[in-house]
DNA sequence: AGCACGCCGACT
DNA sequence: GTCGGCGTGCTC
């Protein structure tokens, strides 16, 4: 008997193909199995999706087309297969995102099981050791109160689960004892803890390896080399792993006994995948949780609207929201969260980058031997470099976009597409030797900062130390652990950095935090940079202060300075009293009023072209096609404008605004579209269309 | 996406 | 005369 199999493959999201390709076998295989198929010319890896014997017609006008299916190449049958709940995830994320089935599947097995043959992969599975116990007694510090209520609550209901706590309110305990806990009933089972970052693994697989054993954790990132991955991905996937901890990539890790999931810094928007397929992983974590049993935590001090609103309590008419808010308000010990000041920058002399205020105030922490933070959202040394005589910028000649000025190499860089150039000399339109850098980015805040304190010096009498932390600064592999371990060590005074500094590090010494130039994010032409900015100054905020013991030792108070035109805008009254709560109401009451997330539900439609004409062409051409699909009476469709950087790397950008108050009306009409959008490009509105993708609850608009 | 085939410029 | 540029087209 010889039988049909379907297997998803990784067709590219723009091919015509189909989700699965059909093979022949001459023996059935399970579904989920992995297989090595044939494809054109080269032999991939495939994962089975479905088998049924072969000359079973399911469609009786398919006869036109009998064609001989080629045999599979091998079957890797020393795995165990794929799991249902694994497999119903990937379908349902490749329906969602609008991508193939194959891209998803393929995209989140470990890279390295496409090289390996049978013998190969057999050699390796021999090698993965036996199942490993969780450590015996697992026992952590005393919970404050607010943390074992919290654990009450997960532990009596079945969630989802909004762990609301502010900075330093002991959430990583909370997800420590709410695993112990699991796995102390049950030995066997498996918890999923994801961060945003891989920055901020290393420090949460080091709390989980000690209080768990170290063979009972793995780690599942990009960071990691490929046999690492490999490895990592066959211990979760074998259940040896009682724990995987790993960035958004992890939430489609295999995990047969999958009992728990934790998605910490839920807010974060490195949890919305940016290129290829652009899932969430914080909201496939939801469904991932509900479709297999496991209960699911978020956790956040500053909450997306979208988890915020979910978690909404009853009142009056509105049954409140499907997550269950579990709030943990205090910062452990007596340790308060810092004093906000505020410095108008309005009431500065002009072109004041750091105010008198502010300086003192750094000044006096080094005095004390205490450490200080300043943030600026912007690497570099300036964002433009200008002539003076004539109008001269440094623009990229590829992109709708300045090039930025580095200092330290005498390098102009544009950020998006790479082109890089020595500095001229003199300006290149009109021969005048006098350019000058325009605005400030971190190398130049570090060099003025150097200036300005250079006759400062620390309580033992020797200079100040400054030091700088952003992607330039650690491109080296293992940089930013140094520059890191420097900081912990006491070794700098003050630490300058983009928001990387700002992110889940537990400085123990830094008691004074300061964003030097934050207000570009508050009349951003994207709705949703105001909660970005919020939860960026808190989580700052959350930076200083830290250790309650150090700041009375010190005889210190924590302080996060904020130099703003705008000290009277709502968003840092909020701030200044931390109250996330106050916030967010304020701002969904503004999206409620104009239709926005996460009261309407959004999808873009983007198109690279040659021409931005012809890229709006194609999607405004798009647009009016979706006219009379199913569920296009219930989706506005709004215009093709260009991307708000309309040109990298000498391609054109536009997008496609489509919106529902209804998820799935949104759904059908883009399941629907898709077919329409394969024929449009090969018509003449498709017409010097490099590519085209649909981006789902697109993070930025 | 790969990897082919296919039709026009500067080199051994 | 060939090597190779990347422009279309196909993969069960």
């Amino acid at each position: 008997m010889n039988w049909r199999l379907e297997v998803a493959v990784q067709t590219p999201a723009h091919s015509a193909l189909g989700d699965v390709l059909s093979y022949a076998s001459p023996l059935p295989v399970a579904p989920g199995a992995l297989v090595r198929v044939p494809l054109g010319r080269r032999e991939v890896l495939g994962v089975v999706w479905s088998a049924q014997p072969a000359g079973v017609q399911d469609d009786a006008d398919d006869a036109a087309a009998p064609v001989e299916l080629k045999p599979i190449a091998a079957v890797l049958d020393a795995l165990p297969p794929l799991g249902a709940g694994w497999r119903d995830l990937v379908a349902f994320a490749a329906r969602y995102y609008q991508r193939s089935l194959g891209e998803i599947a393929l995209a989140a097995l470990p890279p390295q099981l496409r090289d390996l043959s049978t013998v190969q992969l057999a050699r390796r599975l021999k090698r993965q050791t036996a199942p490993a116990a969780a450590a015996a007694s697992p026992s952590g510090p005393a919970l404050t109160p607010e943390q074992a209520q919290a654990l009450a609550r997960f532990d009596a209901e079945s969630g989802p689960f909004l762990l609301f706590g502010s900075t330093g309110s002991g959430k990583t305990e909370v997800y420590l004892q709410a695993v112990a806990a699991l796995l102390e009933r049950e030995p066997e089972a498996q918890a999923l803890v994801m961060v945003p970052e891989i920055n901020l693994t290393p420090q949460l697989e080091a709390r989980f390896k000690d209080r768990f054993g170290s063979g009972a954790v793995v780690s599942l990132h990009s960071g990691m080399t490929n046999p690492q991955r490999l490895a990592s991905w066959l211990a979760a996937h074998g259940g040896a792993a009682r724990i995987v901890l790993g960035t958004r990539m992890a939430v489609f890790a295999s995990m047969p006994a999958l009992k728990l999931i934790v998605v910490d810094e839920e807010h974060d928007p490195s949890y919305k995948q940016q290129e290829g397929a652009r899932y969430s992983a914080r909201d496939l974590a939801v469904w991932r949780g509900r479709r297999e049993g496991a209960k699911v935590m978020l956790g956040s001090a500053t909450p997306s609207l979208e988890s915020w609103h979910q978690s909404r309590p009853a009142a009056g008419e509105d049954g409140g929201g499907r997550y269950v808010r579990l709030a943990m308000p205090s910062r452990i010990g007596t340790a308060a969260l810092p004093t906000v000041r505020l410095v108008d920058m309005g009431l500065q002399p002009p072109r004041t980058v750091l105010s008198a205020a502010l300086l003192d105030a750094i000044g006096q922490r080094v005095a004390r031997g205490e450490q200080s933070m300043v943030f600026l959202n912007r690497r570099g040394y300036a964002p433009v470099l200008a002539c003076g005589d004539c109008d001269w910028k440094s623009e990229c000649p590829h992109c709708s976009a300045f090039r930025v000025f580095h200092k330290i190499d005498r390098t102009l860089r544009c950020h998006h597409c790479g082109f890089t150039e020595r500095v001229p000399r003199a300006c290149p339109a009109c021969g005048n030797p006098d350019i000058a850098p325009v605005g400030r980015g971190t190398e130049r805040l570090e060099e003025h900062l150097g200036e300005l304190f250079a006759g400062v010096k620390r309580p033992d009498g020797s200079p100040v130390r400054i030091a700088r932390i952003d992607a330039d600064s650690t491109r080296r592999q293992g940089a930013l652990e140094s520059q890191l371990a420097a900081v912990h060590a006491g070794e700098v005074d003050v630490l300058v950095g983009t928001q990387m500094i700002a992110k889940g590090h537990d400085f123990r010494r830094i008691t004074l935090v300061a964003a030097a130039n934050p207000d570009g994010a508050l009349f951003s032409s994207d709705f949703r940079a105001p909660e970005r900015l919020f939860g960026l100054l808190m989580q700052s905020a959350g930076r200083a202060g830290r250790d309650a013991a150090y700041l009375s030792a010190q005889g210190t108070t924590a302080e996060m300075w904020i130099q703003t035109h705008h000290p009277q805008h709502a968003l840092f009254a909020a701030l200044r009293r931390h109250d996330y709560p106050a916030f967010a109401q304020r701002e969904l009451e503004e999206r409620a009023a104009a239709g926005m997330p996460p009261f309407a539900f959004q999808a873009l439609l983007r198109a690279d072209a040659r021409t931005q004409e012809a890229a709006q062409g194609f999607l405004n051409a798009a647009g009016a096609a979706a006219e009379g699909l199913e569920g296009a009476q219930q989706v506005t469709r709004y215009s093709a404008v260009p991307h708000a950087i309309q040109r990298v790397a000498n391609v054109e950008r536009a997008q496609l605004l489509v919106e529902s108050a209804s998820r799935a009306a949104l759904q059908r009409l883009l399941a629907a579209w898709q077919p329409l959008l394969h024929g449009l490009r090969k018509q003449p509105a498709g017409k010097g269309v490099i590519r085209w993708l649909v981006d789902v609850d697109p993070h930025s608009i």
